[in-house]
DNA sequence: AATTATCAACCTGTCAGACAGTCTGATGTT
DNA sequence: AACATCAGACTGTCTGACAGGTTGATAATT
């Protein structure tokens, strides 16, 4: 076991596993490894660093589950691409946990939201064009279908995310609308009245035109608009359920 | 960019170790653990679960590696604190990779914060108005220092973000100036001038006036002014090394 | 009695070897 | 040239073992 250990290095003290991991990286990075680019199979890199099996398979696994890398029964380790699950598992998590709430999720997603639209406005396409004007015909379409309705208004979102060509802001937004819409179903957040999904209707449609009409300013506008019109039926809703408690009327 | 799911995600991935994972997850929150809290250790989830050891240490392993438990040599895992590095290393990667470029974590960046002086603006506190003020006469007193400068600047949009009262703005907004000061210490990014240091002083003096006054939309005007700023330094400097490299003058 | 020193039990970190199931690419067949 | 087959490579899991760190109760000291 030529482990060799600096004694300075007792100050970090960090296990081998995790040495092997920042090698990993350091690895793709020296390589300039891409997505699906395969990396060194486990026992390759057991000979190569003269360590055991387990420092390796724990290394591979840790990066893995930071969607670093993707490790599959049979086959060399692939350095992966890119997703936002990571994210949503964190963020799923944290919420769960009670760490962040439903409310911090959404002021964040507001916050970059908004900047989307006008980014978005900046930079869609003729096609993207196309596909959110008709994913505004959907949702006002499905407006009578609370489920169809939210799965609508997620993929505009997306849509627009898309438009802004900010692959961060798709990843980001894509977790942050996962945990959002998680709470949705799970019956946590707010269940929109009939009026409520009107006017979300319009909203969407202004956000729409702006966005086509390339107007920036008028695109976060829009989009200000809108989540205005959500923390008020958020607040609203919060509201009515503790008279509902309160009361015991309806 | 597409966000979409690989069609290989079909059929759930169930090693035994993602398995165990889940279990943890799941156990976190069936007990409602908070962080801080021992965990069962590694023996009893073999013997209460009936797998080798292996395949828990794994699961442990990698539930560390995404910053959710806390492993330490002879003590139980415990549930971890929520902290950004895990979205540091991945920003990282993705940023060193070519999979995220600057310019898009800039962006990111602008729109979180324009909506976060908004919010900081409504919420801060005294102390905090306090601390903020302090550290804007900081930036100003180091203006001819770049490194002390750039610390310093660091420490004023965190003091903003922690005056949104919103952990998750925080957690994120920490992420991405981390990596941006990286950015930076490395070379990649803007040289400022003393001009242009000069005007950001003033900028960033406006945007804590703003704030101090509990002015929500002056504030995030003032933000925008100095993303609108920073971009155009960006740009300059982009342009100029372009310059550079195409006559080789300075 | 309060404080400190000690130690045993527990726990994680690492190593070694083994076997089963999966995947890839080369080989051979049609 | 297209296809079927198969050996080799690779990962998933299991068992057993030992060193070293951590903790809390017990014993020793003041």
């Amino acid at each position: 076991m030529p482990a060799k250990m600096d004694p300075e290095d007792k100050i970090i003290a960090t296990s081998l596993t995790s040495q092997v991991e920042r090698y990993i990286i350091a690895l793709i990075r020296r390589e300039q490894l891409k997505p699906g680019d395969a990396l060194p199979s486990e026992m390759q890199l057991v000979e190569q660093l003269g360590l055991s099996r387990s420092v390796v398979r724990e290394a591979f696994r840790s990066l893995a589950a930071l969607g670093i890398v993707e490790i599959r029964s049979g086959r060399k380790p692939r350095v992966k691409t890119f997703d936002s699950s990571v994210l949503e598992l964190l963020l799923n998590f944290a919420a769960s946990t009670a760490q962040v709430s439903l409310e911090q999720i959404l002021e964040v997603r507001t916050g970059m939201e908004i900047y989307c639209a006008s980014l978005a406005a900046q930079r869609i396409t003729t096609d993207e064009e196309q596909a959110l004007l008709q994913e505004t015909c959907s949702i006002e379409k499905y407006i009578s279908d609370p489920e169809s309705f939210t799965q609508h208004d997620l993929r505009f979102h997306r849509l627009l995310a898309q438009a802004a060509h900010n692959f961060l802001y798709a990843l980001m937004l894509q977790a942050l609308h996962q945990q959002i819409h998680q709470s949705i179903t799970a019956g946590l957040a707010l269940q929109q009245s009939a009026e409520e999904r009107a006017r979300i209707v319009t909203l969407h449609q202004d956000i729409c035109a702006a966005v086509c009409a390339h107007d920036a300013e008028k695109a976060a506008a829009a989009m200000r608009r809108h989540f205005a019109a959500v923390e008020q039926a958020a607040a609203a809703a919060a509201a009515g359920s503790q008279l509902y408690i309160k009361t015991g009327l309806k």
